[in-house]
DNA sequence: AACGATTATATTGTGCAAAATATTTTAGCA
DNA sequence: TGCTAAAATATTTTGCACAATATAATCGTT
């Protein structure tokens, strides 16, 4: 590992990193997710929607750092695949509401174990480095939220 | 920041971190970049060609974990920007050479100070604790690789 | 020299990601 | 009560990512 030159190399910096590292661990989930025909987007809004039925797509978005530009189809996919629906609030015709259909709830404890698996697979890099690394990415992202 | 409860929570998981991370530091790279004219991507390759021009399409792939699928739509998007050429080598014409033009030298100066701009808001964080992110980051990136 | 396997790049198709803009509904208020 | 502004979602467009497949050149072996 060469990481000693100067300032520009990639290695030397922390996006590169951070964007390649990004795009492993996904990578890394693609199979299992495979499996349930999910992607990784769409594995992050079910994983809200266990937490909590019924969302609107704001309230995704705010959590995920989504904005409806990307939502709005990707919500639609997992409409067209039968995992959500999407509901205008009654109250209020600007909101709509996204909930689990029962195929959306089915898949809760396969995907539930994808991630114990991947926390697992992971524990070869330390739980104390672990939890320091998400401290940190989660203080970056605070930083430029 | 609720960090305590359930495996399952989003903030809980080191993929999803990583994944905001890495979109919201690209996304801080952007407005820069674009008065550039580039993309992050593209960024990030002529990064290595400012350090050593004249790279085959699978050298620049290795660096940045892309493959062709991405990186050949990508390079021809820079050379119809006039970023660099494009040519097959005429030893072995399976190859093909990316080199940079002089409108992608001239962004050397320019391009390296945004780095060196990003490094310095990213003080906040405290060099040492940056360092061990990136390490661990690399680490990361070397486990899954 | 011929040919099967390998290598390097290109193509195709799907799904994000995000900026810019549009549409529709609601809220606030003169 | 209208009217303007704000809020919530949708649409459009461009550019990655990446799997799967295709194409073309080279290599190794016989």
């Amino acid at each position: 590992m060469e990481d000693s030159k100067p300032i520009h190399r990639l290695s030397n910096q922390i996006c590169f990193p951070l964007y390649a590292a990004s795009r492993k661990i996904i990578q890394a989930y693609r199979e299992p997710l495979d499996k349930l025909g999910l992607t990784y987007p769409q594995y992050l809004v079910l994983m809200l929607l266990w937490e909590k039925d019924g969302q609107l797509v704001s309230e995704i978005g705010h959590m995920l750092y989504l904005d409806s530009g990307t939502l709005t189809p990707l919500l639609k996919r997992m409409q067209a695949a039968n995992l959500v629906t999407r509901e205008r609030d009654t109250s209020d015709e600007r909101k709509v509401i996204i909930s689990l259909t029962a195929k959306g709830k089915s898949l809760e404890e396969a995907g539930k174990q994808i991630s114990a698996d991947m926390i697992c697979l992971l524990q070869d890099m330390q739980p104390n480095n672990m939890r320091a690394l998400k401290n940190q990415l989660n203080d970056l992202i605070n930083l430029l939220n």
